[in-house]
DNA sequence: CACGCCTCCTGTGCGC
DNA sequence: TGCGCACAGGAGGCGT
């Protein structure tokens, strides 16, 4: 669910709130599905800041008594959310809440997560590359310098995936998901089962990334169902997607019905006309 | 290693 | 109204 956009937004209000509490207690249920680990290490420890990177949540924590610098990884999946309540029992309980994490202000955070596809974990600072081995490969930010234009053409030209397989994959570039990797094809005129893609393609496709990102940041994200910021408050870019659910209605250049189609299992929606492959 | 298919979960909306 | 199926913002595992 949350790309990007969303993990941003909800780190800038989960960050004033979070930074400087220390936890108290934490409860969780067990999932066999191991996507929760290692929550026992949290009470105690003081969450330093929240930082994000790709669709992940960092949470530097304080040394343990044994001097471990740790870490809360968390990422919200499809239907992840975050919310507080404001006195230590649910007056209002929602269903589907997987951790809670009890804070020295008296108040919870609460991880709701209907499928279970989020994630959860405490681990050494820094050690992703047998814990987390995604957060470990994830490719530059797409928001900061690290993401240049003639390094992601050499990118895209080492592999031969359809391009929006490589959109979705994070090591070519971090944070981008389903509805923004539709977004920025259909902005760069690029065909999402395109094999090609060459230098000129490439700096169009590079463009637009950082425009549908950045620009879904200053709405805040785009809610369907599920996300939701910390606050509860929806997002406001769903009525500004071009692509992204528009299948049948007019392409916005061309005014031909775009399609849909299904390219590395995802539903993808583009125009058969001004996309090229 | 690259690629692509299947799976993990739960809920919702649609056609019949 | 009820049932079954397709589909949903992500990504991990496995076979080829």
């Amino acid at each position: 669910m949350p790309e990007l956009p969303e993990v941003e937004s909800v780190r800038r209000q989960l960050a004033p709130e979070l930074t400087g509490r220390r936890v108290r207690d934490v409860t969780w249920d067990a999932s066999p599905s191991a996507r929760i680990s290692d929550l026992d290490l949290l009470p105690g420890r003081r969450i330093e800041a929240v930082h994000r990177r790709g669709k992940f949540l960092l949470c530097p924590l304080d040394p343990t008594p044994d001097g471990d610098p740790l870490e809360l990884v968390l990422h919200l999946g499809m239907t992840g959310s975050l919310s507080f309540t404001t006195t230590g029992g649910d007056t209002d309980p929602l269903p589907h809440v997987r951790v809670r994490i009890d804070l020295d202000d008296g108040r919870t955070l609460r991880f709701r997560d209907p499928r279970r596809f989020g994630r959860a974990s405490v681990v050494p600072a820094g050690d992703y590359v047998d814990r987390i081995p995604t957060l470990a490969t994830l490719g530059p930010e797409p928001l900061s310098p690290a993401f240049d234009p003639g390094g992601f053409a050499a990118a895209l030209a080492a592999t031969s995936a359809p391009v929006k397989a490589k959109l979705l994959d994070q090591r070519l570039v971090a944070g981008v998901g389903n509805i923004y990797a539709d977004e920025a094809l259909w902005r760069a005129r690029i065909h999402p089962a395109s094999r090609r893609v060459g230098r000129r393609r490439a700096a169009a496709l590079h463009g637009a990334i950082v425009e549908v990102l950045t620009s879904a940041i200053e709405r805040e994200g785009t809610t369907f169902r599920d996300y939701r910021m910390v606050n509860g408050a929806s997002g406001r870019n769903a009525t500004h997607l071009l692509a992204y659910g528009q299948a049948d209605r007019p392409c916005q250049r061309c005014g031909e019905p775009l399609r849909r189609t299904v390219i590395a299992q995802r539903g993808t929606t583009f125009c058969a006309r001004c996309q090229r492959h």
